[in-house]
DNA sequence: TTAAACAATGAATTATTATTCATTTGAGTG
DNA sequence: CACTCAAATGAATAATAATTCATTGTTTAA
């Protein structure tokens, strides 16, 4: 097994995730993956340990993208308001990007508490930016002071996680991102407004 | 395979998702089921069509009840405002006293886009609920006229199962039901406030 | 040119489990 | 007590698919 990333990794890896992204983990088989990758099945063996790994990697390998340009995105806000708005804008551009990646992240992360994974929490960096931002929004005086943190958190991702659901579900007809600022909005001044 | 729900059905069924809850779908077997319903591996096709059928059983059954109460709830309150707090409350009361059936819902029901199911969208009632009490909520004025119903229903189911998903990873340590009021006011006026 | 060394192949192997069904059990009945 | 009939059993079957590995193809470099 190879450990750099070769031509073929990339291709096998890109194969998986759409095969998976169609099928679910479990009803996906190494030899559509192959198949769709233009390689024999003993082949992927050469680049992963087993099944598991492709999905492994695949996670690995995509979170790890996407968590840098989320990370980009926050740094460029100036203000709590605009960086949570520069996030949540990231993310849903990012799931737009890559249906198969928004799919196998909407369904099959949960799979993950089967294998050891050493992705303890996928989320996890994504929640402690959100502490951040929020904490930042309670020293400028633009949040409450009273908000309880870790809840605000799993509300805010919660929220993201449920547009980004709608929208797989509804075979990607719309535009996600333009569903960013009215989310936002909703976070801050919530359904009774001012 | 029998129709009505005989001791045994249930048996099985609580089985199967104390199972499910355990191992996931894929990975739970029928004879696990079988063993931890205290019949024979054979005995489980007298009830159920297959193993798929025990699952869509399963959340057929749980959603049906669920959504009585969710109803239930609703109708108790006097206006929007009420009406919300009391679903939410119920909806998390009901995933707390059940936490099988929790896990379940959180990871397994994405599987169901692979089965020709007839529960077309599981949170369907839910969304109209909800849209009832949105309009509601802005015919009584407590409401801004300018939401996106339809962006605004995912925004609340969507964190409601961001905070079950939390609870249900942290083992159910804390009370989920007490998470209510302070979700519903941040629904109602988000992280900024008056 | 040749022979390592490496990469890829895909048929065969192996393991796992859902499902079946011939047989057994046991309750109810005349 | 026999006799039915429904219910339950669990060993045998069958199908699926992940994984292996002996073989083949392809570079590389001396």
């Amino acid at each position: 097994m190879q450990k750099n990333r070769s031509e073929k990794y990339n291709k096998i890896l890109d194969s998986a995730g759409a095969v998976f992204a169609e099928f679910g983990f479990y009803k996906a088989t190494i030899s559509q993956i192959a198949a769709k990758a233009g390689v024999a099945d003993g082949t992927l063996y050469l680049y992963f340990k087993n099944k598991d790994d492709i999905l492994y990697q695949f996670i690995n390998f995509k979170s790890q993208n996407v968590f840098e340009k989320m990370n980009a995105a926050v740094e460029t806000g100036r203000n709590a308001e605009s960086k949570l708005r520069n996030l949540i804008r990231c993310h849903l551009q990012e799931f737009q990007n890559d249906r198969n990646m928004a799919i196998i992240f909407q369904s099959e992360v949960r799979y993950l508490r089967d294998i050891e994974f050493q992705i303890k929490d996928i989320s996890k960096m994504y929640l402690d930016l959100l502490s951040d931002i929020i904490e930042q929004g309670q020293v400028e005086g633009y949040m409450r002071q009273d908000l309880f943190v870790g809840l605000v958190k799993r509300f805010i991702l919660g929220a993201v996680e449920g547009v980004i659901g709608t929208w797989v579900s509804a075979d990607a007809r719309y535009d996600l991102v333009a569903m960013a600022d009215p989310l936002v909005d909703l976070y801050l001044v919530g359904v009774r407004g001012e």
